[in-house]
DNA sequence: CTGAAAGCGCTAACAC
DNA sequence: GTGTTAGCGCTTTCAG
């Protein structure tokens, strides 16, 4: 009998409403997630991975975006938590600011991941990229190639990435006595506009550095149009490498050497240690990624 | 007295339910986006304009991907619903399968905006970009500079952008009198590897057109892919134009010619129409952007 | 102006 | 098996 009615109901077009369920069951089904830009190719491949665990599980995302603005990202967060979302993915904001609210959102025991940054001192799961490790990488590889001089186009610098890839260039080329001169340090802001300013000022020096090191994808763009609009000739005139793999970068002429890190992995393991939190409350789970090295052919061989 | 209380609640951590307060009033204040692949700049710049709109508005936006996948679709539609979300917005799956949940979706008054790509014969707001429009100034500029035969890398042929694009090549090519030998014709399947596979495919042909039309953006990638890696000179060998301009095309050797939509105002101009529905139930607006032509390097001179 | 009660749509627990 | 009831956290209404 009551399969019957229940059998008619559907046919009737009846939905059930999933708000009253999660307001009776104290169970949403949303998951919210916190993003600086979803335009950002990087961040977007990451929220694809995400789905792709959470949907065959019937959750669904509840998406917001901070523009890397710490007000923007504390009101999404209040609003996230008032919606009762089940978890919280976030990737917080540049300059760390809402530390306490990430503390708050720990102590009321609501499960929280971060992925690509973290908020330091905070005990929670997290998957990030091995910052340091990557770039060091890309500084051996130019220095194998027999270059002594370097110039680097940074993030922001108080973001905790900017911070991490910075500091691991510098130590890597103090480690190996490569040259880096304070002018030849750029501050790109993270942003295409900012590294296409901030090339072009480098390109223009008379005492240039033979390599270049990119911090990330959009800058590298910027780069690119730089080289591009002074007819810089790479290899020749300077080696670029770049942190992330992009699109561009392999159709590029020529194309980039870098380490790529794999967003769509990221946001599958981030996406996986919320569920590990929801299903079994185990406790914080922490992974650093590799980030792996791609030759091709944008360094020159010194001699 | 009551605001005492309210104070005192909201210092010791309160925050209201929004899932009971939607309940109660019968809003929610989440908009449910369909799309068909975040991953893609283009979705995800769309998603970004959007966000621009709800945002300060107080509404956020529960996310769903198809991946092009009709039941998915069908799937998550039906979990919007039971969301209860005040409004859609979609960009319906290629195929059109779902045609009779979205007329479903019409006859039960939620509020349903497409974008990119339209359901045909459905009485909904859209805003699309003029596709035929587009891409039939790219063929008539190709013509102009003296092209007389053309090839074309397609979209999906099920799909309703990807008719669009193609009867638009050939309209416009039937009318100047340009030959586009059926062989010269290639399904890219929407993707970067099925444009790769397909342009490699024409450029060892013996007999090609002087000129190659490619129908978006992803698809331009794998293009450039197999000119690097054959070693094709553009626009020497070949002249190329695209539909969509994107970060590559810029910054590619030589910068791509193309019709450039605007993703981000597409997201702007969806959600500002979700916002007419909601506030004052006005009739379905329809809106048809124009691809806007931008001349960079890829197309040579004919004598 | 404050307090009490009803009810949004559902489920869980209990009684029949 | 099926039917009834209470209550999830809130707002709204109506009475005091």
């Amino acid at each position: 009998m009551r399969e019957k009615i229940l059998e008619f109901a559907k046919a009737k077009g009846y939905f059930p409403d999933l708000a009253a369920v999660g307001l009776r069951k104290g169970k949403t089904k949303i998951i919210g997630v916190l993003i600086p830009d979803v335009s950002n190719p990087f961040f977007a491949q990451i929220l694809h991975g995400m789905e792709r665990v959470f949907y065959p599980l019937g959750y669904h995302l509840l998406l917001c975006s901070t523009d890397e603005n710490a007000e923007k990202e504390e009101e999404n967060l209040r609003t996230l938590l008032s919606q009762r979302v089940e978890g919280i993915l976030a990737a917080p904001t540049d300059f760390g600011g809402n530390r306490s609210t990430y503390k708050k959102i720990v102590d009321s025991n609501v499960p929280l991941v971060f992925f690509d940054r973290i908020v330091p001192g905070l005990e929670t799961s997290y998957v990030i990229t091995d910052n340091e490790g990557g770039i060091s990488e890309l500084v051996r590889y130019l220095h194998q190639k027999g270059h002594m001089s370097l110039g680097v186009v940074t993030l922001r610098s108080r973001s905790y990435t900017g911070k991490m890839r910075l500091s691991g260039v510098l130590k890597t080329c103090d480690e190996l006595g490569i040259l880096v001169k304070e002018e030849w340090i750029l501050d790109g802001c993270s942003t295409r506009e900012g590294a296409y300013q901030a090339a072009k000022k480098l390109f223009q020096l008379k005492d240039k550095p033979t390599s270049l090191v990119v911090c990330n994808n959009l800058m590298m763009l910027g780069v690119m149009k730089a080289i591009k609009e002074m007819n810089v000739k790479v290899p020749d005139d300077i080696s670029v490498v770049s942190f992330d793999d992009s699109y561009w970068d392999e159709i590029f002429d020529p194309p980039i050497t870098c380490v790529a890190q794999e967003p769509e992995q990221m946001g599958l393991i981030a996406a996986t240690m919320m569920m590990d939190l929801l299903m079994h409350g185990s406790k914080p789970t922490k992974t650093v990624l590799k980030a792996h090295f791609i030759e091709r052919a944008s360094v020159k061989q010194m001699k």
